[in-house]
DNA sequence: GCGCTCAATGTAATCGATTACAAATACCAT
DNA sequence: ATGGTATTTGTAATCGATTACATTGAGCGC
């Protein structure tokens, strides 16, 4: 009687938690040692133990404690990706190619949003040297510089891969697309329509990209002979609320452009639903290009023409390469690439760019 | 002079290991179990030694090793969002709202995309059981239910809050809308405006969402004595394409709706775009409104009427919701609040929808 | 059969924090 | 002074996997 009642309530009922390794290794019949083996590396182990044990893992339903293999390996077992803005719809193809390539590698993604109000510099500096993150993607340009030097003295950081945007001075590694040549290729659609007078909206004033292409812009422009009228160059910020901040100030220009190209698609989308509020059709009046071929790019009224970046691919190279230095240095003592990688870029022509209207010219 | 020389190798120069628990302990000439209490359980810490301790940190730039954390605590740190299509712009500001109060209770937030093709549930079933998360927010209501037992008899599950959609027949809390009233809502703005034949796009036929939003379309026809014609209901998916697909079907109509409420802003877009190809004015010739309000809704052309999720508030009383839960039943025994929230909604009326154009009705 | 190497496995220390329990101290009422 | 309670702090076991090192045994050349 007391026999079955120890036994019951030692064996069977027993607080249902959840098999550890040493179970595994019990019911297989082997030490915990190889069962970590099996898991983690299994060629070290003979093929017939190596069943035994995938066996037992399968029948006592074993999941590995993430938490105890990290502290182990000191290390987290995650990457982060600092965006700004999240709700920005360009960035989330990227942060699905990141998602993609990380959680094949079993790698946590953490998203963190630069722009966020409540302090944000201190989250993301919790984020760089609080052991959460083994690896960095920054798609943030204007962080400040400071934000790369551990406070610490000496403390060691993460390996960082730079996509999209860069911090200028530094050497980490970046995947990017060529702004400028992309820039110019949208500015010689426009004048390949017979365009003469371009204008452009820019990204913020700090930004490298806004830099870049608005030097694409100038190398087309000067390349056909025509004039870059500073005051065509308007500001704006990325954001589509920017776009339709640049309208009247287009509509207010003396000599008002009959083509403009928007440093990207949000603002482009804003800056025609402006004019449309106030009777001025695209492209009739004015063509319009934008920059990133975002999905509503395609069936925007008009539809966009615009500069497609290869989002996906993006992010799943910047995983790959940031992978590659979270390896570290090979075996062989190769430095694991530390070298930046540039991706294709390509016009695609829509409905919101023609020629001028001979009318107006 | 030799002194000196070990000085500094000893000191200096040692292996710039981060600071651990133990060091800071030294430094403030406590025990290891101080500094711990002082970090997470302030309060049972004496004011005097609480200021050493803080001093010895900020001194020694210690940052504490979650993965030590975790394992002790036998949790994760991590909260997981399952995400029907990440790429689509509804969901960002949810995600960020959840973020927010995440982050803000020092969790990590991993998002996983349901319908990511790569061996979905493989991967969903691995965040559930495998220690990956102390909790879930699901905003896919068309999960499989037998995702939600656990495979392995009686392994515990993290607890789980439903935003936005849900799976029926579990009584898991979940945070919603009033879907059916949202939708007689816009039924009836379009009766207001004179319409009579009210045309509507739906979502994937499996979905909750769905089936809530048709049924109130139905009480707003029916409530004004008007007829729900089976051929004005349009097959959708909430995406975009959908709303391009059911467009030719309203074009091939014998007697076409003169509005079409569609069940997200997505389709809504993506059906003018394709009217507009063809020719059809909005609201001249049929008037649009769509659901959810989206960025794009108000500067789309014509600017989206439509009714508003508050989506960042779901967002924020999901994961506000899901901490009570992980908190377990207070210490009064109190069951940590097992009841569902409803969040109110707003008809946001631009410029899609007018009064019929008198000629063709 | 001897000694050697190599492969497969086991033993036990370790990662760094948390917390049950114990010990020390202070304060108070009797 | 004595015992009792409340507060503060310390000691040491513990979370669950990984891995350096030790051990065993098989295979092989002579």
């Amino acid at each position: 009687m007391s026999g079955a009642k120890m036994d019951g309530s030692l064996n069977k009922i027993g607080p249902k938690t959840n098999p550890r390794i040493s179970d595994v290794a019990r019911v297989a019949g082997v030490s915990t040692a190889t069962v970590s083996r099996v898991l983690s590396n299994p060629s070290m182990v003979s093929a017939k133990t190596r069943d035994h044990v995938l066996a037992a893992v399968t029948e006592t339903g074993y999941r590995i404690n993430l938490a105890a293999r990290n502290l182990r390996r000191r290390q987290s077992g995650g990457i982060v990706v600092l965006v700004p803005h999240l709700s920005n719809p360009f960035f989330s193809q990227i942060l699905s190619g990141i998602a993609r390539v990380a959680s094949e590698a079993g790698l946590n993604v953490l998203v963190a949003d630069t722009r966020e109000p409540e302090g944000a510099d201190r989250q993301i500096a919790d984020y760089l040297f609080n052991n959460r993150a083994d690896g960095l993607i920054v798609l943030d340009g204007n962080l400040p510089e400071s934000m790369f030097q551990p406070p610490h003295n000496d403390r060691d950081m993460p390996p960082v891969i730079f996509a999209c945007e860069w911090v200028e001075g530094h050497d980490e590694p970046a995947v990017t697309i060529d702004n400028r040549h992309g820039a110019a290729l949208a500015v010689e659609h426009l004048i390949a329509l017979g365009h003469r007078r371009i204008g452009h909206i820019m990204g913020p004033r700090d930004n490298i990209l806004t830099r870049q292409r608005a030097d694409g812009v100038r190398d087309a422009l000067s390349a056909a002979g025509l004039e870059a009228d500073q005051r065509w160059f308007l500001d704006g910020d990325f954001t589509l609320a920017s776009g339709i901040a640049a309208a009247p100030h287009w509509l207010a220009l003396d000599e008002r452009p009959t083509a403009v190209f928007c440093s990207s698609d949000a603002m482009a989308c804003g800056f025609m639903s402006e004019l449309n509020r106030h009777g001025v059709q695209v492209p009739g009046d004015v063509s319009v290009v934008g920059f990133d071929d975002i999905e509503i790019a395609a069936h925007f009224i008009p539809a966009l023409t615009t500069i497609r970046q290869p989002r996906g691919a993006i992010g799943e190279v910047a995983a790959g390469m940031l992978l590659d230095l979270m390896r570290g240095p090979d075996k062989d003592g190769k430095p694991a690439e530390g070298g930046s990688r540039t991706l294709p870029i390509e016009l695609i022509v829509r409905n919101s760019t023609a020629a001028p209207n001979p009318s107006r010219t």
